[in-house]
DNA sequence: CAGAAGACTACATGAAATGCAAACTTGCAA
DNA sequence: TTGCAAGTTTGCATTTCATGTAGTCTTCTG
């Protein structure tokens, strides 16, 4: 755990956070489009190809710390609670996020403007939805793989679809009438009640 | 209806008829990424210039078709039949969709392979969800345009992105495990009516 | 059949992305 | 401290996607 990183490491951490930095502020004030990878790259003080070494695409720059989030999801639904129903395990996996995003307040102005960028650029809200889904097809197999008796593994796709998807609609069109972000987050969680509702409500027929 | 749509239009359908069909083969035949848009463009026998005329870009060719079906799911959502719950409107709109792609046998080839490109490339399953998710958008503002009193637009989002999440996720992980066709629409068709069942219980609670 | 409107082509350009080899930096051990 | 191995950065070349432009050819309309 206390590990120290090493020189190497440390600047390496060091670089990509300039990437991101000089990225989100070029993009805010310049527009995604207008503004080229060699030109986030001579603000992080790197060569173009460096930003290729640590970015697979120009898309990514934006998308990797969502990326390290939903991994953190992924592992909360791997590991079940004892007693635990897929209802409850995907509420806490969800919930989870939720509060990884109100929690970090210093960064919320950080996640406020990806998510606009995402909302308004094509491009990057395409890559996002492919991000968020191929972590929902991990999700269905670790929650089929947490809940075997429960759920074969179209149910588990299903569970989680609907659970993800609903909250995803719900936020984004939230978003996109320029609500504040508390409104935004009521309405993910709104939506996660309904879908969660829903699937209690047939997993448990009433006696 | 009855128009003749004159020589300059049937060119232009037969232009775009011979690039998707071009396109399509060659990707098949050699793979997506090693596959160039003037390679498709020769094979079409017209310029790479005219190519992105028709097309905004390389994926765009293989998601025409999808397009102008989503638009068709829009339509029927929109036109809500009396007495008829959100529930069921939306069963009736997805249902749609599940009687093209069954119907339609004597291309289902084609749609096996587009779908197995979709899912095997990562740039082709981006574009795909950013229609299908901007569609959904869409779909959520009809139907709460159609049932103003049954839903808000947070409940419309939720209920629309739960129904077709679920059916997503289902699907793909299905197609992903190398399923037949049959199959595979069988577990859409499974997870619809479960992630329904949920809305119609948490719609109309029990007296 | 002549002119207008629309479609196609060739050419030029710019940015994204990747491969490669040379230079440089860091970590580690003698 | 020095030397070396491993890992990073860089510049350069190259390919492909995508767009603007100007001119030519085709189709439509009166």
């Amino acid at each position: 755990m206390g590990e120290v990183p090493g020189l190497r490491e440390r600047k390496k951490l060091r670089t990509r956070r300039a990437l991101t930095a000089a990225a989100l502020r070029l993009f805010m004030e310049k527009g995604y489009e207008q503004t080229t990878v060699s030109e986030i790259a001579m603000t992080a003080d790197v060569s173009t190809r460096t930003f290729f070494s640590y970015f697979a695409s120009k898309e990514e720059v934006l998308l990797f710390n969502s990326r390290e989030n939903l991994g953190r999801v992924l592992r909360t639904v791997a590991e079940r609670r004892s007693g635990e129903s897929a209802a409850d395990l995907l509420a806490r996996a969800v919930g989870a996020v939720f509060d990884v995003v109100s929690a970090d307040a210093e960064i919320e102005w950080e996640i406020a403007s990806v998510n606009h960028l995402i909302m308004t650029v094509p491009s990057l809200r395409a890559h996002a939805l492919l991000l968020l889904f191929d972590t929902q097809r991990e999700m269905a197999e670790a929650l089929h793989r947490a809940c075997p008796d429960e759920l074969d593994l179209v149910e588990a796709a299903a569970a989680v679809g609907g659970v993800v998807g609903a909250v995803k609609l719900a936020g984004f069109i939230r978003l996109n009438r320029g609500a504040p972000p508390a409104e935004v987050m009521a309405a993910c969680r709104r939506a996660a009640e309904m879908a969660l509702a829903g699937l209690r409500a047939i997993s448990t027929p009433p006696a």
